[in-house]
DNA sequence: GCAAAAAAGTTACCATGAGTAAGAAAAGGA
DNA sequence: TCCTTTTCTTACTCATGGTAACTTTTTTGC
């Protein structure tokens, strides 16, 4: 080891190890979370872990520190994820009442959503093997747990039976997952024309009358 | 295809590498695939390749030459496992008409036969990343192939559009892996409760009227 | 002020598992 | 008999998730 203090000036491209000046890195985990999205659009759903914190500007190690395993990453991702979906959503829906054609806007503001954000929807929902059943479930939850509610509350209001509510907020939730990805794979008719006939489905039901 | 075929010799446990005695050895893609199941069933959806193999009595390499990659692996058994569910919803729904209680009993037979074969669903619907999205789909596209054309037929019969057929299919078959996630994860209800509850949203539709 | 401890990074490593190349023994044909 | 082909096993490579070890700066106690 050289006793004298070396001149050249590593700073910008690569710093020896050891805690950097200043004090902390200043990267926090949603910049990380914002990394993990630009690398996953631009290398597909594969990307690794190491590849994320590349586009970070960091090394693997400070992913771990500050967001997790990749489980617990693609669970973040999957908050923003369904977020997303929940405004879009929203913004469909902004004051109207529920209707058949309320309805339809809902599923294809969710499937717009995803065919905007293709890549990442397909990191999230697909884990590997041993540990995605809970990480697919968890995703479905931040769906399920106020469609829940809303279904309780409108069932309740409707003078009906409220138990209903779980069962078809992860059937809708499940329905939803499978036309996305349906849609996003090509091999489906546009999401609009998609989103209509699920809405009759929902609507009206397999044993539905014509609308006369 | 060689004509003289020997059965898996046990007795040597350790042979040294090399053409075994007697040509080739009596082991086709089918029973790689029992072995499969049983390696799955025991170990859980994680099973590897090797474990595959040993369980078989050979390793890794035959397993590729007789069934391919993990995907095609995990392909090949999605075939089965989709066979079997629709032997249990044709045993649930010989000879009866298709009415409401028809397809409840239609959606409790997947779900027990999901219930029936945990690992193995989750083995099969949880592949790893990448090429997940396809894998996925084309289990999928098993059970919506035929049921896309029961669809058509029925809503031609009943003098309607059967253009929704493609996306009800897939609404259902999507509807119907999520409610299985949702019971083997076992947080949910009863699977027979479940399979009512999906019943009457499918049969009556969200807007559907009490039964009188 | 200064040495020791704590903090906060990076590098280098380990473990696992998919997939493949290389090598060994038996079978078959000249 | 000997060479070629077949068909296996062993032994490898490579990628990736996750962690340990090490290095530098900051902070704290005396």
């Amino acid at each position: 080891m050289s006793a004298v203090k070396q001149t050249v000036d590593m700073t910008t491209l690569s710093r020896r190890p050891g805690r950097p000046r200043g004090g902390q890195l200043d990267i926090s985990a949603e910049a990380i979370l914002d990394a993990a999205e630009r690398a996953i659009a631009r290398q597909g759903a594969s990307a690794s872990i190491d590849a994320v914190a590349a586009e970070a500007g960091i090394t693997k190690p400070i992913v771990y520190a500050r967001v997790g395993s990749r489980a617990e990453l693609a669970n973040a991702l999957a908050d923003r994820l369904s977020l997303r979906m929940a405004e879009a959503a929203r913004r469909a829906l902004a004051g109207r009442n529920f209707t058949r054609a309320s309805l339809r806007d809902f599923i294809a503001a969710n499937l717009e959503t995803v065919l905007d954000h293709r890549e990442l929807f397909l990191y999230v929902t697909g884990g590997s093997t041993e540990q995605t059943a809970l990480s697919r479930l968890s995703l479905a939850e931040r769906s399920t747990a106020p469609l829940t509610h809303a279904l309780e509350r409108w069932r309740t209001a409707a003078g009906r039976d409220p138990e209903v509510a779980g069962s078809w907020a992860y059937g809708m939730v499940g329905m939803l997952q499978m036309a996305s990805l349906w849609v996003i794979d090509e091999s489906a008719p546009p999401a609009h024309e998609v989103a209509d006939h699920l809405a009759e489905l929902l609507w009206t039901g397999l044993a539905g009358r014509p609308p006369d």
